[in-house]
DNA sequence: AGCGCGTGCTAGATATACTTAGCAGGAACC
DNA sequence: GGTTCCTGCTAAGTATATCTAGCACGCGCT
């Protein structure tokens, strides 16, 4: 094996690759079996493993399942998902993102309360 | 035209679509000009909207970004998120709640926030 | 009537994710 | 000395996501 790659590495991809890696060592798969597990090929995983492609969610997602990992941590892995900054935060993002996409709520209703809940945040 | 086309979406990529439309409209944003800002093409967006392709998870993540939603939301909507865990996740995150846990918010205004939400979903 | 500019959509080409077939090496058998 | 099996990897093809160029319509303007 002596695999010492480490200049394949176009954004964070790589790491994506190494944490798969090291959780499916950690499991005892082989990539075959891993790759069936997760319904891919096992040279599409060894490309993977290697950071020469970026899978697509839905492989990412098959892969966390296969591994027990939870697919959020997946994302997280493969900087799918922003950072969440401790501390200030999404909270301003959280209202409004939980108004926009009740889907009770109709468009201008929508409107309405988004309006008047920056009205209360701009002012204090 | 006036065709619905109501094809075997295999996971709910028709509902993605119209997520990523409502949202769009209710940003008041064109098709070009939100392709513009999540860097995808006019057309493509078309496409996606339309439910005819299932983006990948970057692209996913870009229009989650340029409609200030969540990329956890926007999975979840793609049903790339399986993971739910007991309580509700980001996805679910009520209105209520968000407005309930925001910090900005004086509890008058935390008060009427509610009640006109809730003034709007009785009759909806 | 035109024009210019906006909208969303279609068609064909390109990039890239993904697969099937097969290679080289090592360990456990006969 | 062979065979089977394993392991991971490479090469070349197919499928699909994504782009560029352009169409058709609507709307305000002169």
């Amino acid at each position: 094996m002596s695999d010492k790659d480490e200049k394949d590495d176009p954004s964070s991809w790589g790491s994506l690759g190494g944490f798969i890696k090291a959780q499916r060592e950690l499991a005892n798969l082989s990539m075959r079996r891993l790759a069936e597990i997760s319904k891919i090929s096992n040279p599409y995983l060894s490309q993977i493993e290697r950071g020469m492609y970026k899978p697509s969610a839905d492989v990412l997602k098959n892969i966390a399942s296969a591994l027990r990992v939870s697919a959020e941590t997946m994302y997280a892995q493969a900087g799918l998902l922003e950072e969440r900054p401790p501390g200030e935060g999404p909270a301003a993002l959280g209202v409004e993102e939980a108004i926009r996409v009740d889907e009770r709520l109709s468009v201008e209703q929508k409107d309405t309360l988004i309006r008047i809940y920056r009205g209360f945040t701009i002012s204090g």
